[in-house]
DNA sequence: GATCCTACTTGAACATGTTCAACTCTTGGC
DNA sequence: GCCAAGAGTTGAACATGTTCAAGTAGGATC
């Protein structure tokens, strides 16, 4: 972000409550705008004049609308976030498997995600600012959060898991940070059809599997319970 | 990155060995006066005209030595890596035991990087572009990652940890990860004193010990070495 | 209808990373 | 000493994210 003073500002966006509906529409053709853009060009290559353009609106309309180009890319995010969830809701099926609901979720991320590949990087360069709003820790991007960490609610409850309680409730969060790294290896996988990147969650997932049911053997289970005590207090501290 | 076309260029840093010493001077003032001013101000209020003025050269010229403003962060990233080494070699005595030669060697980097804390998140965003020459997985940074991997080399070399061969071979490499999660979650850590960060450390590191030496019971070694070989099979994919 | 308020809109101006054609200086060969 | 080659140097120019003072429009209040 090229700021003049380096402060950040208040954004100027204003506050849904008092939006007309003319002001929800021309916010919506530029984050469609933006969104073409994107898909066309890439994040570098779209300028704010080219969305302003695209969306019929002066350069300082964006602005109104959207404090930053960074934030332009927050309803890609969301996208695909939806995305996601509702392939997984189709994808899922009647499995039951905890292995294999896991798997499909994943894979589901990697094909919902594949027009992206190219620019994806530039996405993840822009949310790997702690500041950032778009950072996937931020609170501006926590209801997105919740919503991810919650498919994985649904992977692990409808499935045939066993799991001492301590450790199943934290699973959902855990298997988010799963899919974080997965995420973060495919922002960086260059192959062909994000050839590594499946291969990564075809081989992992079995592993992780079998990790989570190790925590029943009483030597695995306190490292375990050590880990989840590690998290909890890290997230209150 | 700004760029006119959007293109990478060759970079036009010329090679080191056609390079004069008025020319290595020059080139070391640059990086210098760049380093006290990310320091002084940060990233973002560091202007590569007041990198230039400080430095006694020509806005132009500083663009003759580093191709970009992200190349002038490498140097800092080398001298970190370094101070980082120095304060290992120091702090870790005659420690023998596998667990504390862990927890000083990352105690090390919290200590050494800790001047840089409010401006790493920038450091970070530039790093985390797959295609950035600072990306910790790129090309140009193999000598400092293989550096940083070689102190973990020495960390499980010089300890007293028995584990099978096929997973100490892996290990270095493994606990580089290990260190790269732990900076991970050090600059979204915004705690005085990096508190929370310290705590991950020191509860995290006999959880990793725990881990390892469990690679020795029949159930787990079995995991253990399937998690290697994804490992290794990704690498060469 | 006049007045005012406020959401909305505009484009010029600004700061800064980056490029580039032109220039100067150093060096090695004669 | 002279010259060519190339390293080193310069600042103006450019592209683009961002800001802002000034304007417009539509509705509420009188």
């Amino acid at each position: 972000m090229t700021t003049l003073a380096g402060v950040t500002k208040a954004a100027p966006t204003p506050p849904e409550s008092t939006r007309s509906e003319k002001g929800e529409a021309t916010r919506a053709a530029i984050a469609a705008a933006a969104q073409d853009l994107f898909m066309e060009r890439g994040y570098d290559k779209t300028t704010m004049r080219a969305v302003a353009e695209r969306a019929g609106v002066s350069l300082g309309n964006a602005y109104y609308y959207f404090a930053s180009k960074e934030h332009l890319v927050q309803a890609f995010y969301d996208t695909v976030q939806r995305d996601h969830a509702a392939a997984v809701d189709q994808a899922l099926g009647d499995a039951t498997d905890f292995a294999d609901r896991l798997r499909i979720t994943l894979e589901c991320w990697i094909d919902v995600a594949a027009p992206m590949r190219d620019f994806a990087g530039k996405f993840f360069k822009v949310a790997a600012e702690p500041t950032s709003p778009l950072s996937p820790f931020s609170e501006e991007s926590a209801p997105a959060r919740e919503a991810s960490i919650g498919l994985y609610r649904r992977v692990v409850d409808g499935s045939d898991l066993k799991v001492p309680a301590t450790i199943r409730s934290e699973l959902p969060e855990l298997l988010w940070l799963y899919q974080m790294g997965v995420v973060l290896f495919w922002v960086y996988d260059r192959s062909d059809d994000n050839k590594r990147a499946r291969t990564l969650v075809r081989r992992s997932v079995p592993l992780v599997d079998k990790l989570i049911r190790l925590t029943r053997v009483p030597g695995v289970k306190g490292v375990a319970e050590d880990a989840i005590g590690l998290v909890r207090s890290l997230r209150t501290l």
